[in-house]
DNA sequence: ACCGTACTACGATGGGTATCGTACGAAGGT
DNA sequence: ACCTTCGTACGATACCCATCGTAGTACGGT
């Protein structure tokens, strides 16, 4: 006997529709997520949890993966004892045309220019 | 006398090269903030605080502006009683190109598809 | 000098959330 | 069967944050 329900290992996604702006705005506003989705954009698979090296538990892991999938960021299918995750980059793209792809290209600038000292550019502001 | 210092009247505001996109992102992960932002970006122009009518207190529009300001996406300045806000659009837009516009647009997109019951595309997901 | 308008500061509060540790469950290999 | 690997669940904690009300400051007009 299995006792009971063995546990349906289904994952709750949001449809299409029910993605909302706020929500994937601040699914990315955490820089442990937005180097997940980085590295899942970059190597444009689906990748396991474990394939991250996060400065973080793994059960902080799990609290991450699970706050950009409920966002519609990410969806997220067992494979065997691993859980792929894959940007859901169609859904997006239909919603909001060139927002992951411009935040992508933003967070690829934002820490290119996070790891120069200064490169002379004082900017401006603070001026008037 | 005036007693003391009698208040400088000058805001706190990032430079432009310690604007954090994660930062940004929070900032304008909020409804309110986001609708502050997209009436600035409409008008197109320096809005005073008590321009907006916002379903919260004065406390709390007076956080959210700060937030806005403190994350670089506003600007604001003292105009006599009333302070002035405008986006910083061309310190977002060399840090991050088209990133506002394209949150501008996905807001609208985001804010159409919810102002309608159903237009018949039932999307997808939720199937394996 | 007075008052009104515009915004701020402070304190309080409730809820969210990022973090952890530990214990557990599910799948696969030996 | 057993163990290992992968991930979850739960409880705890500390912090952040959106919200409010009240009291206060700054500026401009009368």
């Amino acid at each position: 006997m299995s006792t009971a329900a063995p546990g349906p290992r289904v994952l709750a996604h949001p449809d299409r529709d029910e993605i909302r702006l706020e929500a994937v705005l601040h699914a990315l506003s955490d820089a442990v997520r937005l180097r997940i989705v980085r590295e899942l954009a970059d190597r444009e698979a689906a990748l396991s949890c474990s394939y991250f090296d996060l400065p973080v538990t793994k059960s902080t892991t799990t609290h991450h993966f699970r706050v950009l999938r409920e966002s519609g960021v990410v969806r997220q299918t067992y494979q065997g004892t691993t859980k792929l995750n894959a940007l859901r980059r169609d859904d997006l793209d239909a919603l909001f045309p060139g927002l992951l792809d411009t935040v992508l290209a933003a967070a690829l600038a934002d820490s290119a220019r996070r790891a120069l000292p200064g490169t002379g550019a004082v900017t401006s502001s603070a001026s008037g």
